[in-house]
DNA sequence: GACAACATACCAACTGGTCGGTATGTCTAA
DNA sequence: TTAGACATACCGACCAGTTGGTATGTTGTC
């Protein structure tokens, strides 16, 4: 990069720092100094990118939303032949992402729209769309599972969808609470027994899983995204 | 009340205020002097009270554990005979406490812990004994149902509690981020059809229920609790 | 039961530091 | 030489916490 080097890479390394700074601090304690500190760049630099810190706020949860797209639809479980085998090896995946300290493995937008749901809209709509927009991805396998098991429930695709995330942002919740990823990954494996049931597999014991959507298969996967410098 | 009239109801003013201010706004944002504005009290008698804002922190924390736990306490939903119908009339309890605004029906500890497990301590295990002491509230009822039943599951009447609450948690999420209710009711169905058939009831659709711990009753429960001025 | 001695509850004004944001300058590439 | 990408220095507002006080009990003593 002897070309363009050192090009616009304050804005990068800004939205990453809030990655990391937001979700120890929360949103409100996390000072422009404190971004521009951890990203090694001057105040100047900051509201050069950024007309105010609401705004880096936006762009922060929309870098959210493309980092952890890219991470999901890089992602092992969308190997199975079965809609089924891919929603619960999702499941599984979500579990296998619960590793190292509590502020790496837990959502950005999860954590700001808890403090800005009123008094920032345009935050608050940037993490709206950011869960939505990933729930909306599990939904056309739900759907065909639904459908090759001539299910006709009274609960919706969407619905189920935006319960996994329920879940999981509440098993978030209880890992900051607790300290640790334990009491998550245990609510995560009602979620998928849950599914199960629904769906009529087994009798609610979880089931063996292939190699390649197995959670340490599927941890290998997210360590590596995360070495290749995309995610954090 | 003619002889200690006005005695130590800045306290009790601060913790009211400190259950609205923080739902709405967050911890971090939450200033002193909101608090004191909205309590209708001066700096000086905050700082009587509460060594610092931190203190205040942990205070509310303690303080929402007693509401709650008084309004739990006399909820309808331990009237039931068998076990199992107190824990899915809990489920049901507090799908009907969703009423009013956002800020109105979320969790105060939910709220405080996503922003400071990891700046402040004494908050996080204020939080944390406060969800957990919740949720153990549900454990002897889980037990009698398993044991009703002969279940001997590969999960645990304290990993089911917490679930719930996990369940609640995230659907307080979903609920800021999209701005209702709504997401957050679906959200409990699906833990209610959950718990269904995990003890095996009915088929996944959901069951009639008795008056006295139906939703609307329940919910006319929470909102006499609500007057009587103990709650808010 | 009267009064000193002390404690509690609260208030208004202030302080030192921090915050989001701005004004202005410099460097570099095209 | 011009525009974007930064850096430096700074500002006014605000924030948590302090100070020094008053008003109102409460308690011990004779």
């Amino acid at each position: 990069m002897p070309k363009s080097a050192g090009k616009t890479d304050a804005k990068a390394k800004l939205l990453d720092a809030a990655l990391m700074v937001i979700r120890s601090k929360g949103y409100s304690a996390t000072t422009v100094d404190d971004l521009c500190k951890t990203a090694g760049v001057t105040k100047g630099a900051f509201f050069h990118h950024f007309k105010s810190k609401d705004e880096l706020g936006v762009a922060a949860a929309n870098h959210w939303s493309e980092m952890t797209s890219a991470l999901f639809a890089t992602a092992p479980y969308h190997q199975h032949g079965d809609p089924l085998d891919r929603v619960l090896s999702y499941v599984d995946f979500r579990k296998a992402l619960l590793q190292g300290g509590v502020p790496e493995f837990t959502c950005l937008v999860g954590t700001m729209v808890q403090e800005t749901y009123e008094t920032a809209p345009a935050i608050r709509a940037a993490c709206e769309s950011s869960i939505a927009a990933h729930a909306a991805t599990l939904e056309p396998d739900i759907e065909a599972a639904m459908r090759a098991r001539g299910l006709t429930p009274d609960w919706t695709a969407r619905s189920l969808a935006l319960h996994t995330q329920a879940v999981i942002q509440g098993a978030f919740i209880l890992a900051k609470a607790s300290g640790g990823a334990d009491i998550a990954a245990d609510s995560i494996d009602h979620l998928r027994r849950y599914i199960e049931m629904l769906f009529g597999v087994g009798s609610g014991e979880v089931k063996a899983r292939t190699f390649e959507d197995d959670p340490i298969a599927s941890g290998l996967h997210a360590a590596e995204f995360r070495q290749s410098g995309k995610l954090e």
